[in-house]
DNA sequence: CGAATTCAATTAACATGTTAAGTATAACCC
DNA sequence: GGGTTATACTTAACATGTTAATTGAATTCG
């Protein structure tokens, strides 16, 4: 016995403070870092990045949006976005076209080249979820959905 | 009426793909940026980063602990580490002294600099994290920690 | 002992996160 | 209509995330 911390036996700290296993955001992060830990290896075999997956999934169920829509859905900053799409034009997944009605924006959506690359990651992503889903249990998972939702949602700024 | 979604009218999309807004990655990064949007103000008046203040904050509980350590108990990946590290340790919040038994490690630990800084930023912290408690539950954020620690240890791979 | 292996930490290279500043176009408004 | 303000990105600058390669030191094991 006689571990370091039992025999420097101070309280927590000066200033009190939790523990840090027990950090809403620490606890958010582990347990997203749990699931993409197996999300990544299988885009990363299809050459996406995570965030660039998101962006092709969203052009997937909404062709012809705008970078501010899209940078919404998508769950990404802008200054991210613009990045990604640069990337993923001169990938040719993605094809960009001015909006004529208002020269500030650009629309975008995907190319062949991107929709056969959806088609090719959706079905192993969904497994994975599947997956996942088995071995948390569906109605726990659901539950959790539920928590999170209502979380985020309590903590906006009131509009 | 007649919006745009409306008038299209496909099925999600041509492979099965669950609806973007049901994706457990995604519910758990915005719940944490839900929460962080709160954290990131108060740490920025402090002069730091969330990840900086990881750092100080697993110090001001375990001092002389090596690298590899503080990255497991700081959540943070050994490159990140490594930086953030040299940053402290420029701003003198942080010391690195050798480990005379292991030359392959250092070890760290706070300044009176760095104790000060926690001790500043720390009422702060633990005052947001009240009013989340606040604003959500008290019992529902259990609940909340629970499901998310379950779904952590259950998607870890087998050891 | 000494070659091979493991380990701790760092570096490298690229992608994204975060905030602030910049640029061009639209909308507003007197 | 022209000055002002707002909008939609984009760029810039710095910090971190992610994977792979590297370096130097400890350990293993024949």
């Amino acid at each position: 016995m006689a571990s370091r911390d039992a025999m420097s036996a101070r309280p927590p700290a000066e200033a009190t403070m939790r523990a840090f296993e027990h950090s809403l955001p620490m606890a958010l992060l582990r347990a997203r870092e749990a699931a993409m830990a197996r999300f990544r290896p299988m885009l990363r075999s299809h050459g996406l990045t995570e965030q660039q997956w998101r962006v092709i999934r969203v052009l997937a169920d909404h062709d012809d949006i705008d970078a501010s829509e899209l940078a919404r859905r998508s769950f990404l900053l802008a200054p991210s976005l613009t990045r990604i799409l640069q990337h993923l034009e001169a990938e040719r997944l993605v094809r960009r076209r001015g909006d004529s009605r208002d020269q500030r924006r650009s629309v975008f959506a995907l190319t062949a080249n991107g929709r056969r690359r959806f088609n090719a990651v959706a079905p192993d992503s969904e497994a994975l979820y599947l997956q996942i889903e088995q071995e948390f249990g569906g109605e726990r998972l659901e539950r959790l959905y539920r928590l999170l939702a209502e979380f985020t949602e309590d903590l906006q700024p009131a509009t």
